[in-house]
DNA sequence: GGAAAAATCTGCAGTGTGTAGAATTTGGGC
DNA sequence: GCCCAAATTCTACACACTGCAGATTTTTCC
């Protein structure tokens, strides 16, 4: 695999390949969007983006690629968010806007994070990234209910166990609530605030 | 599509077609669990079924039929054990029992279940048979928190939508936890348990 | 202006799928 | 035991997609 892979130190110009990679991780998105990952195949993303399916190749190496680049891509968005969110001091500010913020990512990326969760068992290298990401989310939430009380520790009633779980229900419910509706995704964000504030013991 | 579908009225005598339909399915679970869904070819299974790859077709009409049989011989089993579940009076007893029966359920028939989870997006007919499942535990669940004081109802803070997040939580908990260990699924289990309760008002 | 690198194309070989049609086996009825 | 129809299995083919191997064209940069 020649030009696209990583110590490429690119210079400050933009070489033409640059667009066409983003073109080609643009295209598979609207496609995913359209027929789902299965029935996408490698000559439509190549079509899409305005090449010949052999002059994919020298981008990327399959289609798992191009979909994990595009995860990436995606997830690395979502890093950059999540590395300036605001520790409120009061935890139920906290979970709020926690809950917010998540609220908006999938409303944002939902198609790319589904993608990401339906292929992170198949695909190692988003298995990687999904993982890493949620693991994100499960210190965020431990710290939150470790300030609001829970005992800390790993043991199944302390507040990493805990904090597992709620990041597996966020995680589930805002996949399906994001395949409904954004109203649904409200609704199911109620709900699951509700539940992990209850679980911090903010039964309020 | 001969032989297999529908309204097939069979014998009380067993034909040799049933023995081979429950070899070509069987054949498919061991090597979901040994090389996975992707990886695991009509061919394969066809092999270790015995016959030809061709001849595979006459009992199912592709690899998505055979997983879809698969799971709904697994989903089967799983709803004729629900149908006796007890109904204990006590909420505490009733989710103690169960969790116990879940993790039971986990340990049996895990590579099924995840398999069907993985693939409920992508086949139609898996998806309907999942959904039907997990509608079956939220309907449980929304008992539980109901017989325990929880209001009954749709919205965020009602019954209805908690045990639907409530088991969207569990799935997928036993799901990366069956993955793991048995010892995992047990504090797993333990965890889910414990927010379960909480959620009910049962915190004791 | 001209090499070196980057980008793209064409064509081939391999693998897996689904189906058609022929051939074989099985189960009863007589 | 014989024969027919249904059940079961096989072989062979057409097709779609993949991944790679040069050959070829464009860009980039000195």
């Amino acid at each position: 695999m020649p030009g696209h892979q990583p110590a490429r130190s690119r210079r400050t110009t933009e070489r033409k390949g640059d667009l066409r990679e983003r073109a080609i991780l643009d295209t598979c998105e609207a496609l995913l969007a359209q027929k789902g990952y299965e029935a996408m195949t490698v000559g439509d993303i190549a079509e899409g983006a305005g090449i010949k399916r052999g002059a994919l190749y020298f981008y990327f190496g399959s289609k798992q690629e191009v979909v994990a680049a595009l995860v990436a891509r995606t997830v690395e968005h979502l890093w950059e968010r999540s590395r300036v969110t605001a520790q409120a001091d009061d935890p139920r500010q906290a979970v709020a806007t926690a809950m917010r913020r998540t609220v908006e990512l999938w409303n944002e990326h939902g198609l790319v994070m589904r993608t990401a969760i339906d292929l992170s068992l198949t695909v190692p290298e988003i298995g990687e990234l999904w993982s890493h990401t949620a693991d994100l989310f499960i210190n965020a939430i431990t710290a939150v209910l470790e300030r609001a009380g829970v005992e800390p520790g790993t043991a199944p009633k302390q507040a990493s166990s805990m904090a597992r779980a709620l990041c597996w229900m966020i995680e589930r419910t805002f996949y399906h609530a994001s395949q409904a509706s954004r109203e649904e995704l409200l609704t199911a964000s109620s709900t699951c605030e509700h539940i992990w504030l209850i679980s911090a013991g903010l039964t309020a």
